[in-house]
DNA sequence: CGCTTTTGACCCGCGC
DNA sequence: GCGCGGGTCAAAAGCG
């Protein structure tokens, strides 16, 4: 694997982190996405978000854009930044987090042909008549996951810097579970899409390391529009349909307007981004980048993991590489 | 009343 | 086999 490949054309918020560290390249971790590789000279801006009581992701992206013109002067540390990767790979393996020595980075990992609803939708095609062939059913299914375990829904973690724990992006989710989580004073909480047909789930924990990075993992694909627009704002269709980082949210929150891109020069093709209509512009040092230029492809991605693999073919993303298999634990050791 | 959240119990996989 | 930890279930409570 090269490890040229960030150096030119590199995805704004994946610049760095994963072709060094994953790559042992650069003495980074590995496996996530340095978003701001040196001193947020290159980042996403995400926006401040301030202790609202209820964070929406809109909320975030809603501000008004700021200036594309000038090159970021060292900005502030964002209080809130999200970065969101997918991570199409033929291994199993879950996210790894091995952060950098910078704020916000992320990870992710999938299966290379994840059925899209996996499990839930299984469980959907058992008959439809009695309760007691539902439980054991059930248990029948469970057994069965046995076998099937490693098919798992791609996943896709990404960190947030945020003061409340459950960002809105735009899906409706409802909570299954909560677990304390080992060596972290925080709990994670468990949560599923709503809609009737779309089995995605999301857990959110915050960082023991970092209390003020909230850990988003979303596993799934949506099968269904989004159905909240934020604050009365319409947003592109293909915007939240069925897409997404992981079909999720996290795609409305890359397509929403007002993202701006600093630093080095982006990439020719930014399929993540193709469907912004908006405002989204790539501010470098000479010259903007807007969705008009960007536009060569109007289609949209449906599946963030082909976005990636686009990006790969292209060579955006070649030095990606599998993110270790293990757990996605974006700590590395309890530091308290 | 319907939907969501809470929370203890349960199941399962994995390491020892 | 056992214990642990992660993930899910499901009844009860809460809320609008």
């Amino acid at each position: 694997m090269a490890n040229s490949a960030f150096s030119d054309h590199t995805l704004p918020s994946f610049y760095g982190g994963v072709g060094g560290g994953a790559a042992g390249g650069g003495g980074g971790g590995g496996g996530f996405f340095d978003i701001n590789p040196q001193g947020y000279s290159s980042y996403l801006d995400m926006l401040e978000y301030g202790g609202a009581s209820s964070a929406s992701l809109f909320d975030l992206l809603n501000q008004p854009p700021n200036s594309v013109v000038e090159p970021p002067p060292p900005p502030p540390r964002p209080r809130t930044v999200a970065v969101a990767v997918a991570m199409p790979e033929s291994t199993n393996s879950e996210v790894v987090n091995t952060p950098t020595t910078n704020s916000s980075s992320i990870s992710s990992s999938s299966n290379d042909h994840v059925g899209n609803d996996g499990d839930q939708e299984n469980n959907n095609t058992k008959s439809d008549d009695d309760d007691d062939q539902d439980k054991s059913a059930n248990k029948q299914l469970k057994a069965k996951k046995k076998n099937t375990k490693k098919e798992r829904e791609p996943r896709f973690a990404f960190m947030t810097k945020t003061e409340v724990d459950h960002l809105d992006d735009g899906y409706r989710w409802r909570k299954y579970g909560q677990k304390a989580v080992k060596n972290s004073p925080f709990p994670r909480s468990y949560y599923r899409c709503t809609s009737a047909s779309c089995g995605v789930k999301k857990r959110v924990e915050r960082s023991s390391e970092d209390p003020s990075t909230v850990v988003t993992t979303y596993e799934g694909t949506h099968k269904h529009p989004c159905p909240i627009t934020p604050r009365g704002m319409s947003l592109p269709e293909t915007a939240t349909y069925g897409s997404g980082i992981g079909g999720t949210g996290i795609h409305s929150l890359l397509l929403q307007p007002q993202l701006h891109y600093y630093g080095q020069q982006p990439p020719p093709q930014l399929p993540l981004f193709h469907n912004q209509t908006n405002s989204l512009s790539f501010n470098t040092s000479s010259s903007t980048y807007s969705p008009n230029n960007l536009k060569e492809d109007q289609s949209f991605f449906p599946n963030p993991l082909e976005s990636f693999s686009l990006l790969r073919d292209h060579g955006l993303l070649q030095d990606m590489v599998s993110f270790q298999g293990g757990k996605e634990e974006p700590k590395q050791e309890p530091s308290r």
